[in-house]
DNA sequence: TTGCCAACATACCAATTAGTATGTTATGTC
DNA sequence: GACATAACATACTAATTGGTATGTTGGCAA
């Protein structure tokens, strides 16, 4: 990777830590610039505006990051009752940028920018689908081998999961780390009857 | 209502629904003054900062009108699980203060707040547990009333309820009011088989 | 070695922010 | 009707915001 790549990623990376504590719009540039030890120019330089930051960011760190944790796994995995418990699992135990105090820097991002800015909203809600679609796809498997009883939908079932993770991820900010562990307990009980 | 208490009880209500659109630090106090017609001498007579609005905000207004909608009713229901279903299809049906794109006034400021303001985190949690122990407490009436299976506990299911509910507010922000009659559908396969 | 441009650095700017200092006016009490 | 105070109104400020204009420098091709 040449030296300006280095720098960019540098920055995308920093700004991604700050705006996961933080906020996007809470972030500044200045603040930006100040813990990059990188100065406006060079900022400038590499983005056009902070929108184009922040857009850059959702492509380049969050999106390939969430990909390998929350959807990868459920491509490979053989029971998808399994796959999806193990990938919650990961979501809500493993990661630095996981702090029940801070949330998940998609659904964060989701929150503050959906409403905010269309362009932003297009590049999260990509996500969003994509994960769905894992979902189903693990689940469809798992009908076709008769694994789950009639009343079953999958479409419904990976929202009722999908809006779990993201709302256990909201609850977390407000109560703590505990309301990860009371919701895994639930979600295992949900999955394993189905 | 004497009219000084007309103007604060004014002043808190144009702020919340500018705050639910906007979140709460993207909302100046110069545009709170601007829809309400109010000069930033009156503002800072009847609060001390914008924190102190905003805390007002969460006790007068927001933590009333949650309690009518997401908690009374449970507390009245004979049904557990009827009633818990309807308060969710209340809250994602019925309110003009809740619009897919804008999600969830307490979510929103749980999200946005929690990790930036100690005192605004207690006020928010105190919400979030109010409707924990009301769910809790409605399932453990039906729970004696021989309802539901041995293997479930309270406490999970109510957090995967609220869980739900915070995350599919989220996700409508990204994907719309679709989600949440997917969701609802969902919901109502988990309670019926609880 | 020279010329050129990518990759930065510095110094600024207008707009917006929360908050304050110092007014004026309405209202109830005696 | 005087007077005190509650309830506002106006004009300001210092700090911060995203963004720009105008520099400088290092490395590589000719």
């Amino acid at each position: 990777m040449s030296k300006a790549a280095d720098t960019r990623m540098m920055i995308l990376q920093k700004s991604f830590e700050l705006i996961y504590r933080k906020g996007y719009q809470a972030t500044s540039i200045d603040e930006i610039i100040a813990t990059t030890q990188v100065t406006k120019g060079a900022f400038y330089y590499h983005f056009k505006t902070k929108d184009d930051m922040g857009l850059s960011l959702i492509n380049e760190v969050l999106y390939p990051g969430m990909y390998n944790v929350m959807i990868k796994p459920l491509e490979e995995g053989k029971d998808p009752v399994k796959a999806i418990y193990k990938v919650m699992e990961n979501l809500l135990n493993d990661f630095v940028f996981f702090n029940p105090d801070y949330g998940c820097p998609a659904i964060n991002l989701i929150e503050e920018m959906s409403p905010m800015n269309a362009t932003f909203k297009k590049a999260l809600s990509r996500l969003v689908k994509q994960w769905q679609t894992a979902i189903v796809a693990a689940l469809n498997k798992g009908q076709a081998d008769n694994l789950f009883a009639s009343t079953f939908v999958p479409e419904e079932v990976a929202m009722v999961v999908i809006s779990g993770y993201g709302g256990v991820r909201n609850i977390g900010k407000a109560l703590g780390k505990s309301s990860y562990k009371t919701y895994l307990k639930g979600l295992k009980t949900y999955l394993t009857n189905l």
